[in-house]
DNA sequence: TCAGTGAATAATTTATTGATTGTTCATTCT
DNA sequence: AGAATGAACAATCAATAAATTATTCACTGA
């Protein structure tokens, strides 16, 4: 069992290592074979088949993605709002880097998902997890006076569609869509927390790159070398419904 | 100059014709100059290339699509919030049903912008402004309370994004993207009205799709058989900055 | 029994070719 | 002259063949 597990772990770091030097597709069951130093037809005794490589690749990319904004939750001595404006720019940051530093990373997740729809509901549910986790602290300590944190949640994450790989839908700039995003966030918070009569709520500020990420990099670093288990992590929090 | 018009819509009206039930891949440019009785060579003393004719045929469809929205300000007695919401349905409906039924559009779209990347920018701008004039009303009137038009004019629509050709993003029913949209409507707005203190900011309902729209059907089907001219309609208000 | 093999086969990709199509331009009408 | 033609050429596409690749499975060695 622990045997047939590092096998497995072997291939996978093989084909991790193609598929983001020289793309999925041009990438042979025979070269990752050889690299593991055995036979084509022993893979299939851990894969079904080749996508499914991909597959596994790509499910351990999006939670480790989800870990980098997660972190952001155990990062101390924030308000809510802090908590969720950092979220939603560690997002933008986390996948336009992304896109721009590790192109093969997106044909992979195409091809996976094109291939298993199913994948990309599941990867949205989890980010939203997250929304909604810091929509319910708000909501707790008064800082947030929302009727309706499901619905909420979801439409906290629709609206901020655009700021997920942003460049497959604009190739403006990441300054320009922290700008934006900033004037969006504005919007929504001033819809979110209840307005002591008289003052507004402040516009939002572009969060600084380091405070939140630095933290929240170095946590992943350290979870991502030891317990890598199979089994999704507790929620601590209700579904998102839908 | 009147003669030489003339000819040229017959060959937009073959090509709107051809590209609509075989696509703009499949059709000829020899089938065009039969349909218009004239030799392939002729065609392109009216058109530069086979790509310039979708070139227009899609710029009057965009120009057609922010009219439908448009005739929403046309519409009497509503408040600001009406106007803005009714819009932002019609978007999703009106583009949600052009995916469903011309998915050719589509593909003519995207040839299109994938060589003229600027179409897409100008054909999001001229959205913008429909939004802009809103909101221009909106915060005169007092209806609205916000500090910086322009820039949550660009809020706004960015965070409508996923409800404009909602297909390409999600697979969700119509249903359930309206009822979506209306709780991100209902944030939003929340983030746009003052509070008179006590009262909430009532949640957005989904707006009835014959009201407005029935209005503006009409309204564009008249518009549409007559008056084409090549310029640019008057704006009204200023321009979206950026 | 069980991890692993590697030749055989089915599926897919790539290369090649011939046919079609977009575009030009010297020429013909009017 | 300007409007239109259609043969000529280059670019693109479709069809087929050739090569490569994914996957299976009867088999081997511990």
């Amino acid at each position: 069992m622990s045997e047939s597990d590092t096998t497995r772990e072997k291939i996978i770091v093989a084909a991790r290592e193609r598929f983001s030097h020289y793309g999925y597709p041009k990438t042979t069951i025979a070269e990752l074979a050889e690299d593991c130093a055995m036979s084509p037809g022993n893979i299939y005794r851990f894969f079904k088949g080749k996508i499914d490589i991909a597959v596994e690749i790509a499910r351990r990319e999006a939670l480790s993605a989800v870990e980098v904004i997660e972190a952001v939750l155990d990062c101390p001595l924030r308000s809510s709002r802090q908590r969720l404006e950092e979220v939603v720019f560690a997002d933008l940051r986390y996948t336009f880097h992304l896109l721009e530093n590790q192109p093969k990373t997106l044909e992979l997740a195409q091809i996976v998902v094109s291939d298993r729809p199913q994948f990309q509901i599941e990867s949205l549910r989890r980010e939203r997890r997250v929304f909604q986790r810091i929509l319910h602290e708000g909501q707790a300590s008064g800082e947030f006076m929302v009727d309706n944190v499901p619905a909420t949640t979801i439409a906290l994450h629709a609206a901020t569609t655009k700021y997920r790989y942003a460049q497959l839908f604009t190739n403006q700039t990441l300054a320009e869509l922290e700008r934006e995003l900033a004037h969006v966030m504005t919007v929504i918070m001033r819809g979110l927390m209840p307005t002591s009569e008289g003052h507004a709520v402040a516009e939002t500020q572009i969060p600084d790159e380091t405070t939140a990420l630095s933290f929240a990099a170095s946590a992943v670093a350290a979870s991502d070398t030891e317990n890598r288990n199979e089994n999704e992590m507790k929620t601590g929090t209700e579904e998102v419904s839908s």
